[in-house]
RNA sequence: GGAGAAGUACCCAAGAGGUCGAAGGGGCUCCCCUGCUAAGGGAGUAGGCUUGUAAAAGGGCGCGAGGGUUCAAAUCCCUCCUUCUCCGCCA
């Protein structure tokens, strides 16, 4: 959420930022609501402080056995234009609230405009694999190794579900042990957070209103009612909403593994075979929580915390700075982790490393204290995936494959499946 | 799922329609005393949001949240949330 102060303040960055999202937004009538308030506000506020006076004088006059039924009926009829202009304010609040609470977070100056072909490649790390054999699929090598049963997995729960199975579900799990084993070396704390959730935490997070049917909900969709967590950033954007954190505690640094449940409603079915895209995916997030000042530091860190867990399993990947249309609505700047899957021929996501600024800890009202000036101010949040396994493991299977069919084990995950250096029972 | 009780400031807690920005205690800060420590004495310790302004002064809101009753609500009524206790259910 941006506020009418940063509008104010400085319009043409507001309108510039905007712009690079291809969007424009004519903040006139927002201008006139806010006057309005003020206006409504001064107004009310004036009687109030009347009421309360005169209802300060009762008491004493009681005592002397005057009559006040005249004051009283003063007051009533007070209360009453009161009341009504409560009403408006409260009206007027609520659009303002309308206006703002859509429009997007602005993107960091650095940023490009337009959209996908506008994304740079930052750099890179390794090189695409070579075969002195005709590579397998990656759900080809799931099917002779027997790491996946897709089958099974849609009788479960229909299309866009798998299941794991035998040295596929280690795997998958060395992959998790492996990440959180990191990021707890780092320092980051462990949180395993609860996977339903309440409306406000996807509003917080910045996904909803606009994605409210992206998500699964347990029952009907509702302010009241509670949805499966698209990815762990939801509960954790959340955790300190309504609170002030003392500087001293800040940065926060955390990350929590979840499966993410997401409804993927009109995506690429026919190109996004195998487990590129499914409604249930593992994966490890980051989060931080800074101060302004700390959190481009911060993002530094969890991209290349990010980039460092690709590298130590050996895959070639690049790192890409978005353009402002493809950043997502939340966020000021993002780097995706991209992996090279050789069967499809191109990068696919493993790492979402992104800046929130003040966005969300605006939505979510988290603050931390200025340990100089003792003032409230909002925090910067920061996430980044670490990882999702769901294109890592197809990544993986292929660019570790052998001629026939097994799979070679990163040095880096065999403590996570007791020394096993090759896996899969092959052609 | 059912029944009951409770939610007041950093913590504990009084408060039962008007002078409650809310008693008292603990904690914390400062000072005094005691050669250290323990103990004692004194003073201070409500914020957050908002309005207003050049800055201020001043004003509004605030006792879990949201409504309502009333001239007036921490206090009465309703709804919701959370916590605790008891009962039920047991993957």
């Amino acid at each position: 959420m941006i506020s009418i102060d940063m509008i104010k303040n400085d319009q043409e960055k507001v309108e510039r930022a905007i712009e690079k999202r291809g969007m424009k937004i004519d903040f006139k009538p927002l201008f006139e609501l806010d006057s309005k308030r003020r206006e409504l506000l001064n107004k009310v506020d004036v009687l109030k402080s009347k009421r309360n006076q005169e209802s300060a004088k009762v008491p004493a006059l009681k005592k002397e056995g005057k009559d006040c039924s005249e004051i009283f009926k003063e007051m009533k009829m007070l209360g009453e234009e009161i009341s009504s202009l409560d009403e408006q304010v409260s009206k007027v609040e609520e659009e303002i609230f309308n206006f703002l609470a859509p429009i997007p977070n602005l993107v960091d100056e650095d940023v490009v405009p337009g959209g996908k072909e506008a994304n740079q490649e930052i750099r890179s790390f390794g090189e695409k694999p070579t075969f002195s054999f005709e590579p397998l699929s990656h759900i080809d090598l799931c099917k002779i190794n027997g790491f996946i049963d897709y089958q099974a997995g849609a009788k479960l729960s229909g299309n866009g579900h798998w299941i794991y199975t035998g040295e596929g579900a280690e795997l998958e799990w060395a992959l998790i042990n492996y990440f959180i084993n990191q990021h707890l070396e780092d320092g980051y704390k462990f949180i395993l957070p609860p996977h339903m959730l309440g409306y406000k935490c996807g509003f917080i997070a910045g996904q909803f209103p606009k994605f409210d049917d992206e998500v699964y909900w347990l029952d009907e969709k509702s302010k009241t009612g509670k949805f499966l967590l698209p990815t762990a950033e939801t509960p954790l954007a959340s955790m300190y909403q309504d609170s002030i954190i003392p500087e001293q505690e800040l940065p926060i640094k955390m990350f929590a593994y979840t499966p993410c449940y997401r409804r993927e409603a009109g995506s690429y079915r026919t190109e996004e075979r195998g487990m590129i895209r499914g409604h249930q995916f593992n994966k490890v997030e980051m989060f931080q929580i800074t101060t302004p000042e700390g959190s481009d530091a911060a993002f530094e860190e969890l991209v290349s915390k990010a980039e460092k867990l690709v590298k130590g399993l050996g895959l070639h990947f690049r790192t890409t700075k978005l353009a402002a249309e493809d950043v997502s609505a939340t966020m000021a700047r993002t780097y995706d982790i991209e992996i090279w899957i050789p069967s499809m021929g191109i990068y696919k996501e493993v790492s979402s490393a992104s800046n929130a600024r003040d966005y969300q800890a605006r939505r979510g009202n988290i603050k931390y204290r200025d340990s100089k000036t003792q003032k409230t101010l909002f925090v910067n949040t920061l996430n980044a995936s670490g990882l999702a396994t769901s294109r890592l493991f197809p990544a993986l299977l292929e660019q570790y494959q052998n001629e026939d069919g097994t799979i070679r084990v990163p040095e880096v995950l065999q403590p996570f499946m007791r020394g096993k250096t090759v896996i899969g029972k092959g052609k």
